[in-house]
RNA sequence: GCUCAGAUGGUGGAACUGGUAGACACGCAGGACUUAAAAUCCUGUUCCCGUAAACGGAGUGCGGGUUCGAUUCCCGCUCUGAGUACCA
């Protein structure tokens, strides 16, 4: 029989569920690898064809590693809390798990048709309470743990309490609130426990405090920063403002140092760990205090003389070297010690300045970043080195959020210093003998210092301890490392997420017993905030515990996914999140496909959540996945048709090809790639594919019509989706997962193009027709395989081997390709050949080598167990090398030359070959160069 | 602006440690089979010169360099994509 593919790939899938080919065994001697695909949101659209591409790769890497004797767990799930699901139901009502529920049903038949090895048993959904009982569970160990940095890890909050009743707050090195009290073990005993509670909350890993959010009104909840690009919500597109709230947070920035550090022991793409390094931004400099001087007149009637004048002003600066070029401070608008700092006369040029900062949004700041503003504040700092009175001024070039808000303006080597000083024309000093500064900041560390007092001659290195050592010495700053990174908040004002199990007494949080989780989220009438502004689980009704009220936000879209790939582990556990021996053994991810819009989310909260566990205990290792791959995106390559515009600027009913439409005047629209195939439309199911273009009429080129083509984003709104459906009906699973591989390496983005997908197809068919005879039956030789056989099977066999290892899987399709070829060509039809072959091939199109597995008589259901052949080099060893032989480095013939002959005999055999002698045209080459087995190269 | 990745035929791409550039596939052209079409098969296909072959010349974004030899290494530049952006 013909390939038929459909009827083959049904019996296969159904044949793989029926039989759970793929359940991973927790019991085995054989060494474990783990292989992990970033899970969906199943969105109410649907998988399109860029989804299955990181899938793909993943299985054929799962299946590969079966081969090769590793119990292999290839597990798959939902992360199913999300905007999209709420959104639906605040529009039409329904209940988000019924979208959710129907949404993964489409999911999982998606992902069945196209016939991955994934462990089913273990599917985990994050909005399932089975599961998100655990990561309530998980929740309440953060809240239960504070960070010890003598310890540098995480302990429990008990150990902490004992701390405090023994010694009180002294000798406690934590990660905490900046406002914690001192206090003696007898005061701490005497305080009430409402007062206690309220002190170790400024050190739990989980914390409630008062913090400036990402308020997206739109969506009527709070934001993360990686949600937030540039001033709008990632989901959505909607504005974010900022606003204070009270708000649960994540600790993270406890890990800061941790978590780069981490970075060296992991094997993902650079790109992908750079972001990270960004983003936790670490910087190492000082933190200088300036005294400030009580100048202010006192005899001023002055609302700001309520305002004590403030002793201290503290900034924090990563060229501590520098400070005798400092020339004035700045601070944010926002800095607390702003009122106090302010002189009568400044009043008014501050008021105004702080009001006009304000008005920006966070976008016209950002665009506005080149024109120089600020203002004085009347007061004046000194400078702890040399006694300098430099000017204190407010500029929103600062930022409140970053170090302490406040900065050493040093114009010689900070260009925004520079602008500033040159506008307010502020004196600007050279302080490194190499210095330019006529026109620009130079921030050269070069050179040796001038105008700078006693590190005057240093360089950079001995210049920044001098001046850490002399303001330690006199008290005026220490070094000190700064982090970008800023603690995770860890709430949103919406429904569809996990409740955090917490109660409120006294106006303080508490956690709920651990019997009672799950906190099951409960029933509202409607899924928007209450009137008053509070959040939907304030409409439930009845909803407390013992009577008190429970926390009304619930999780951020992170939380589920943060531990996941623990879950998989042992997915069905009811007294654990996971068991300890499952965790023993399957420790952490091997490998992990995924795209890099997870930098900063997902991948950098994953690796914290994983260093917390590890810390008390919960996991074996410190890093979650220990390989990662990115995937690249697939984008949409839309097509277009050229309709004709005539002489009054309407459009007609006629359409040009491509390459004649720059006659005529013409508007391009977009159309269905679904009705275009190589760029040529067709023209029946173009003018049934809406009612305007009924009766189109063409102008073609060569009979057909051409049409444009452009690069974009993969959506609706450009015809340009292609759906995995579509292309496993036509050609198959087996073809969709192969092409997928071909288009290029995993890592590019590059546009879905099915333009070469008839070329796949055809070498499945062609490998099929290997085992069948011209009247398609099957037919094959139990002969012993010939030399040449022998030749292509270990080729391949190597060559897959070294693809699959290092990710490459374009090329093995490629050779696949030739292998199968040189196969046709052999006509070939060898049993034990073929046998292999099918082996080698089965990662890559499961189902055709499942079919062909049992014509060879094999069992059915084998194939995925069994072993992958064995490479023999002595098959591919030749006698003889087709040398090219090339003058001055242009290639001119190949010359057989046994491979027995060493250098200097090659050289004599070349130079003894008329062809050769025809080409030196009578001369004698002045050098010739013989690489064995390579190339032959004279030099004339 | 900064950081990173990339640029190879008409197209997707290959060339693994400096050693035959363009594998494999698509497309295109020609041919076989067919009443015809589809399917299938065969041949050709980097560009220039040429009816064709032989021969010759150019050629991996651009300009230089190292080398017997460079898509590969070094220096400078252009363009494309991604991330990030007053981070002191």
């Amino acid at each position: 029989m013909d390939y038929q593919f459909k009827d083959i790939e049904q019996k296969w899938q159904k044949f793989w569920a029926d039989n759970q080919t793929f359940k991973a065994d927790d019991k085995t001697i054989k060494p474990k690898y783990y292989v992990l695909d970033m899970f969906p949101y199943p969105s109410g659209a649907g998988l399109h064809v860029g989804h299955p591409l990181g899938y793909i790769a993943s299985d054929i890497f799962a299946r590969y590693k079966r081969l090769k004797g590793f119990n292999v767990l290839h597990p798959m799930g939902y992360d199913s809390f999300g905007l999209p699901a709420e959104q639906y139901a605040i529009q039409t009502g329904q209940h988000p798990a019924i979208t959710t529920e129907a949404n993964i049903a489409t999911y999982r038949r998606q992902l069945d048709q196209i016939g991955f090895s994934f462990d089913w048993s273990r599917e985990v959904r994050t909005s399932s309470p089975d599961y998100y009982k655990w990561t309530q569970w998980i929740f309440m160990q953060l809240f239960n743990s504070w960070y010890n940095k003598d310890a540098d890890k995480a302990e429990s909050i008990d150990k902490l309490v004992k701390h405090f009743e023994q010694n009180g707050s002294a000798g406690i090195n934590a990660v905490c609130d900046d406002e914690i009290q001192s206090f003696t073990a007898d005061q701490w005993k005497a305080m009430s426990n409402q007062e206690q509670q309220a002190e170790l909350l400024k050190y739990r890993l989980t914390y409630l405090r008062e913090s400036t959010v990402n308020w997206c009104p739109a969506l009527g909840t709070v934001l993360a920063n990686d949600e937030v690009k540039d001033g709008f919500s990632e989901r959505g597109g909607y504005p974010v403002e900022q606003k204070k709230m009270m708000q649960w947070s994540m600790r993270i920035t406890a890990y800061a140092d941790r978590l780069l550090k981490g970075l060296d022991t992991i094997d993902w793409p650079e790109p992908l760990k750079e972001m990270q390094r960004n983003w936790i931004g670490k910087s190492v400099g000082a933190l200088v205090k300036f005294k400030v001087p009580n100048l202010r007149p006192t005899n001023v009637e002055d609302i700001y003389d309520t305002e004590p004048t403030p002793k201290v002003i503290e900034v924090f600066t990563t060229r501590a070297d520098t400070i005798f070029g400092a020339t004035f401070l700045v601070l944010a608008p926002e800095h607390e010690l702003v009122a106090g700092l302010t002189t009568a006369e400044q009043k008014a040029d501050i008021t105004n300045y702080i009001a006009q900062a304000k008005k920006k949004s966070e976008l016209e700041r950002m665009s506005d970043a080149k024109t120089v503003s600020g203002a004085f504040t009347g007061s004046y700092a000194i400078n702890p080195v040399d006694g300098a009175k430099v000017p204190i001024w407010i500029a929103d070039y600062v930022l409140a959020g970053y170090g302490t808000g406040a900065v050493m303006a040093v114009p010689s080597g900070d260009q925004r210093d520079y602008l500033f000083a040159k506008h307010y024309n502020l004196p600007i000093i050279q302080i490194i003998d190499i210095q330019k500064i006529e026109t620009e900041a130079d921030p050269t560390k070069e050179g040796h210092y001038v105008n700078s007092g006693f590190i005057n001659g240093l360089t950079y290195k001995e210049a920044t301890a001098a001046v850490i050592a002399k303001l330690e010495e006199v008290g005026a700053g220490k070094a000190k490392v700064n982090f970008r990174m800023r603690d995770a908040i860890f709430g949103r004002q919406r429904y569809w997420g996990e409740p955090v199990p917490v109660y409120f007494k006294d106006e303080l949080p508490y956690l709920i017993a651990e019997k009672d989780l799950p906190l099951v989220l409960p029933e509202v009438d409607k899924y928007l905030p209450t009137e008053d502004g509070e959040p939907p689980l304030a409409r439930a009704k009845d909803w407390n515990y013992n009577g008190y009220e429970y926390e009304l936000s619930t999780m951020p879209g992170w939380a589920g996914s943060s531990w996941y790939w623990f879950r998989y582990m042992d997915a069905q556990n009811d007294d654990a999140f996971a068991s300890k021996e499952a965790i023993e053994y399957w420790k952490d991810v091997d490998l992990y496909i995924g795209g890099s819009e997870h930098a900063t989310g997902h991948l950098l909260y994953s690796r914290f959540w994983n260093k917390f566990m590890k810390d008390i205990g919960l996991v074996a290792v410190e890093e979650p996945f220990k390989k990662l791959i990115n995937q690249g995106m697939i984008q949409g390559r839309s097509n277009f048709v050229y309709r004709v515009i005539d002489d009054e600027g309407r459009g007609t009913n006629t359409f040009v090809s491509f390459g004649l439409r720059k006659e005529y005047k013409t508007s391009d629209i977009h159309v269905d790639v679904n009705i275009v195939e190589n760029d040529i439309l067709n023209i029946n199911k173009f003018k049934a594919w809406r009612p305007e273009f009924a009766d189109a009429e063409f102008i073609l080129e060569n009979g057909k019509y051409v049409c444009g083509v452009e690069v974009e984003k993969m959506s609706k709104r450009y015809y340009n989706v292609v759906n995995p459906d579509d292309i496993a009906t036509r050609y198959g699973a087996d073809t969709l997962r192969m092409y997928e591989m071909f288009l290029g390496p995993l890592e590019q983005s590059k546009p879905w193009n099915t333009n070469g997908i008839e070329g796949v197809f055809k070498f499945l068919r062609k490998f099929w027709r290997l085992f069948h005879n011209d009247a398609w039956e099957f037919n094959v030789s139990a002969n012993e395989p010939s030399k040449a056989e022998l030749k292509t099977l270990h080729t391949i066999i190597r060559k897959v081997e070294e693809d699959v290892e290092r990710f490459s899987f374009n090329t093995s399709v490629s050779s696949f390709m030739i292998a199968v070829n040189e196969l046709t060509a052999l006509k070939s039809n060898n049993k034990a050949i073929l046998n292999d072959m099918v082996i080698i091939l089965s990662p890559y199109a499961p189902h055709i080598c499942e079919e062909l597995w049992t014509f060879l008589g094999n069992e059915a259901g084998t194939l995925s167990y069994t072993s992958f052949p064995k490479f023999n080099p002595a098959y591919l060893v030749e006698d003889e090398f087709a040398y090219p032989i090339s003058i001055n480095g242009k290639t001119k013939l190949n010359l057989n030359i046994p491979l027995s002959l060493e250098g200097a005999d090659v050289e004599a055999f070349v130079l003894a070959s008329a062809d050769v002698q025809k080409y030196l045209d009578g001369k004698t080459p002045r050098k010739v160069i013989v690489v064995k087995g390579r190339i032959v190269n004279m030099v004339v």
